[in-house]
DNA sequence: TAGTGGTCTAGACCACTGA
DNA sequence: CAGTGGTCTAGACCACTAC
């Protein structure tokens, strides 16, 4: 069997998991590395740019690569569709449309998304249900100027992520995760009482640099988001 | 100039971008998109390897490659060090050592970090400070037969974290992040009302299938974690 | 079973940057 | 300026899997 470059990457992981290179120190280069594993050069590269992405190795031409003093700890979440997220969990998907407006936008969410004054925002509300109970709810603006589409879709049965997401292919966006204590209407909604702590995803999107949409989505209590890395 | 990796991932993007290639089609293959570009196979290759990664196409051997009909959206958060994070917003960085005992390992964390009954643990109690306002309570288990040493360190000075993360190079983590509500203890640690809402993140820790550490993290009231993707 | 992606190799040239 | 990583090439073999 040839050495692949899992192979030495493995060994790597091993031997900073061992102690054999610590944290700070000078790792062999990659000639070296690929004589010591008898293998290709590109094979030992692969395996260290690898370690590089993942934050455990810090590499820098003609320095060399070094083990990073305290690794880069980094956690990816993937962020589902609501649906395929509940029918991951084998329940059954219920959407809702809660209400409609379109409305001239507010002064905080101008600022947030680089609006002209007096500009007009279409506002979502929807809740979406796993197995009939509460699961999230959703509170939407999206921007008519940047998806001028948008005004005449009807959300009575798809939701406005998945209207979006077929739409626009690719977009770039920032995401915050906070606690907030549910506000009446919440609670109604979401079948807890007025002052549960709630699990709180902030969505802004941007496509090209101009303003898609903004969502705030909550879920029900208990709700907690996990990832492995 | 010899085209490279990047530059075929860019075009790529663009024709997904630009509607040229319609979510769900296939693309072609390989050596195709080799001619085409005027480089070699693994050229192309490393460009679509890495719009795999990222979640914009999907690969499968024999059937090709496809443009996702919804792109995996994935969020990447850096766990820094409580130190760190207060040092980036330009506070100053205080920390407390509450509590320290020993103690026979609870049942509910015995089931989850896979121990056998009756082991002790070391139970650690933190409170971390921002120019001397309460920022996060750290509530951690550390199995001390897989870091011995952790019995004889002296945690008045330096919070756990850090101490092991200079003793363990290397680890594999599972992390959440929910909303809880305060109890009487934490609202009197973290400054706030019993039953506020409150942001926990909570890591447990495994070196090569054996725990290292459950650690549970609140933050003071209206902490939020935020990145772009 | 045939077609696709996945990987390795050996060699080459280049780009960056620390000594 | 010399050493390191970064990348490309052309060819090869392999592994998986849809058909």
């Amino acid at each position: 069997m040839t050495v692949t470059f899992k192979d030495v990457k493995a060994d790597l992981l091993d031997q900073i998991a061992l102690g054999a290179l610590r944290p700070g120190s000078l790792m062999p280069n990659e000639m070296e590395l690929a004589e010591r594993y008898g293998c290709a050069r590109a094979t030992v590269s692969r395996a260290m740019r690898e370690l590089a992405d993942e934050g455990i190795v810090e590499r820098k031409r003609k320095a060399g690569t070094r083990v990073r003093l305290s690794p880069i700890r980094q956690a990816r979440f993937s962020i589902p569709i609501v649906r395929e997220e509940i029918a991951a969990q084998g329940a059954e998907y219920r959407y809702a449309l809660v209400d409609r407006t379109v409305q001239v936008v507010p002064d905080w969410l101008r600022g947030r998304l680089d609006l002209t004054p007096g500009q007009k925002m279409l506002h979502l509300t929807c809740m979406h249900y796993a197995d009939g109970m509460p699961y999230q709810h959703e509170d939407r603006w999206i921007n008519p100027e940047t998806v001028p589409a948008v005004l005449e879709a009807d959300f009575s049965a798809l939701g406005p992520n998945e209207w979006l997401v077929a739409q626009l292919p690719f977009s770039t966006a920032e995401i915050s995760f906070s606690a907030i204590e549910a506000d009446q209407e919440l609670a109604d909604h979401l079948g807890c009482a007025a002052g549960n702590a709630l699990f709180r995803t902030e969505r802004t999107t941007w496509l090209q640099g101009r303003a898609i949409t903004l969502v705030r989505l909550t879920y029900r209590r208990g709700h907690r988001v996990t990832t492995q890395y």
